[in-house]
RNA sequence: AGGGGUAUAGCCAAGUGGUAAGGCAGCGGGUUUUGAUCCCGCCAUUCGGUGGUUCAAGUCCAUCUACCCCUGCCA
């Protein structure tokens, strides 16, 4: 298991820390608080990481909230497919699955309150008069020609909003804050807006619906979360988020603290983008192996436990950040280097037929699973007089620094004979066709008798036992190291992202099962599809193997 | 004079006045029937810049610079 020992510090944890040593909490409380507007993605594992991680280190509790507050945006689908990500990332809700929406009714209840105390009133103005009167960053806005409505009309308007008396866009409940504030979530912002959207939760019960800056704050009281976590851009929101439990009678106190999103290279974590490329069918969906989605990851064929050690390695700051591939990547193979059965693959085959070799001859020769784990025990792998061996590991001619077959000289063949290429066919296209080898019979599991030395090994298959299979060999999703900074990410999508081989795998692997995680000697790491049945394998490339050679100007 | 934030190695990131952790990447070397793994070694005289306080500054003060976020009836 890949997994570093020490417990994650970092200043949020620091700060419950000081909230627990004077006495300010004696619980922590923390929520994931997710739209069900799409998938979950890689960033959501940090939060996701970072919120139960802390109800796990802390013995505290971590709720699982959906923030539904939009429904036209929103879909069942997404709260069951979200529901199912943090289950598969390992973490356990405390109590039921909660909902904004469960809490419409005490929201308007607030929004009353508000209004009563003569902090929100309903503004007939169009949105674009809205806009004008909101001002600039450099200029303050002015009042609403509504802003002085008195208290009891605005009660009575805000029930005919709620009664659905007005046309969508006709009207708002707005807070009565400041329209000079250099924030400009202050400028006496929407509380309420009008909707006639069917929600997935609430059905048609309600034609207003809260927005975010009221709802979550008020959210987070109700279900006396003590540290409510988020990403930097909402950090202007929370005067906003103050102002409003500080207006309004409730109990609990809970406070909003933010750091920084998470930024991978030659990927996008923004729902908005991931939604373009599932819809416009960029990828496959959701769950396309090049996705940076939980989904997509766990089908590409990283583990639960390696996306929990990412988190872990990037910590949690308030700096912007962008991760390179590499720390991801560098997860999973530590994880996969231990616990992967290996097995024997060919890629791009080319035959070798090795003519010494008896015609109707087949020998059961041995493999370890693990070449340094005894207990992963062992396979049969059936060897015979042609074989397939990849295409790039023969050159007619190389230096002495490529260790693989050259014709003339010699090669380990990986747990079988040292074979040695004689001679070559070739197409019309002068492709080499066939390589026709002699192999020496005392190699078997020993060096050469007379201690020549053969330095290269490389993976085959047997021609007649090997069965074919599907291999998808997946690159970065996008060509730049940050799609996001383009002014049109689409144009830099990559062309390759997605390399389909039809390869030759040894026999054992007909019994791999969906989901199974196996290295591919030299080749990498690779996952089968869940594509994939029994004459029809599927094997996704999760990782390649850490290659110092091939990334060289050496060959 | 809009406001809110952030600057420690190629990337991520510890550090909370006492003399720059760790990980990823990279570079040497050893072992190896995976150019993998594993093992050994190297990789910031300096913390965005400049002043200042202090016996002592990445940590405190001043000032400058760069970058990110904010003008949805999105979250």
């Amino acid at each position: 298991m890949a997994e570093t020992d020490s417990r994650p510090t970092n200043f949020i944890r620091q700060i419950i820390d000081n909230d627990l040593k004077s006495g300010l909490h004696t619980v922590v409380q923390t929520r994931f608080p997710p739209e069900p507007n799409g998938y979950l993605h890689i960033g959501h594992a940090k939060s996701i990481c970072l919120n139960f991680g802390i109800a796990q280190d802390y013995a505290g509790y971590c709720n699982l909230r959906f923030d539904d507050t939009n429904p036209e945006k929103e879909d069942i689908d997404y709260v069951n497919a979200i529901q199912q990500d943090v289950s598969w990332l390992g973490f356990n809700w405390h109590g039921k699955v909660r909902y904004s929406s469960d809490y419409f009714s005490q929201l308007h209840a607030y929004a009353v309150e508000l209004i009563s105390k003569g902090l929100a009133y309903v503004d007939f103005s169009t949105p674009e008069e809205v806009r004008q009167l909101r001002g600039s960053l450099k200029a303050p806005g002015q009042n609403s020609p509504y802003r002085d409505t008195p208290i009891e009309e605005n009660l009575a308007c805000f029930e005919k909003m709620k009664n659905g008396e007005y046309q969508e866009g006709q009207c708002l409940l707005r807070a009565k804050i400041d329209m000079s504030s250099p924030f400009m979530c202050m400028r006496d912002p929407a509380l309420y807006r009008v909707k006639y959207a069917h929600h997935h939760q609430t059905g048609d019960t309600w034609c207003i619906y809260p927005m975010y800056d009221f709802t979550h704050c008020i959210s987070d009281a109700i279900e006396g979360i003590t540290h409510s976590l988020c990403t930097l851009e909402f950090q202007d929101n929370r005067r906003l988020y103050d102002w409003v439990i500080s207006n309004i009678t409730i109990e609990a106190t809970p406070h909003q603290y933010e750091f920084s999103r998470l930024n991978l290279e030659y990927t996008v974590l923004s729902k908005r983008k991931l939604i373009q490329l599932v819809e416009e069918s960029h990828v496959a969906g959701w769950d396309d192996p090049r996705m940076p989605t939980i989904a997509g990851l766990r089908r590409r064929g990283f583990s639960a436990s390696s996306i929990v050690e990412f988190c872990k390695r990037i910590g949690v700051t308030k700096m912007d950040n962008l991760v390179e591939m590499s720390m991801l990547n560098a997860c999973i193979r530590e994880e996969l280097n231990e616990s992967a059965p290996r097995a024997m693959a060919v890629l791009d085959p080319v035959k070798v037929v090795i003519e010494n070799y008896p015609t109707d001859k087949v020998e059961t020769l041995f493999a370890h699973n693990h070449p340094n784990d005894e207990s992963m025990g062992s396979r049969d792998i059936p060897f015979s007089r042609e074989i397939f061996i990849e295409a790039e590991d023969f050159r007619e001619e190389a230096n002495k620094k490529f260790k693989r077959l050259v014709l003339g000289k010699e090669v380990r063949l990986r747990n079988a004979y040292v074979i040695k290429a004689e001679r070559i066919e070739k197409d019309v296209d002068g492709n080499v066709i066939c390589i026709y080898c002699s192999f020496d019979e005392q190699t078997l599991g020993k060096d050469p008798a007379d201690g020549r030395k053969v330095k290269g090994v490389i993976h085959w298959v047997s021609a007649a036992h090997g069965i074919k299979a599907q291999v998808n060999l997946y690159d970065n999703l996008f060509s730049v190291a940050n799609p996001a900074a383009e002014d049109n990410f689409l144009a830099t999508l990559n062309p390759e992202s997605l390399i389909v081989k039809q390869a030759v795998v040894e026999p054992s692997l007909k019994s791999a099962h969906i989901g199974q995680s196996l290295q591919f000697e030299r080749m990498g790491y690779f996952s089968l599809d869940k594509s994939s049945s029994a004459d029809n394998l599927v094997f996704n490339r999760t990782v390649g193997l850490r290659d110092s050679w091939t990334n060289t100007d050496q060959n």
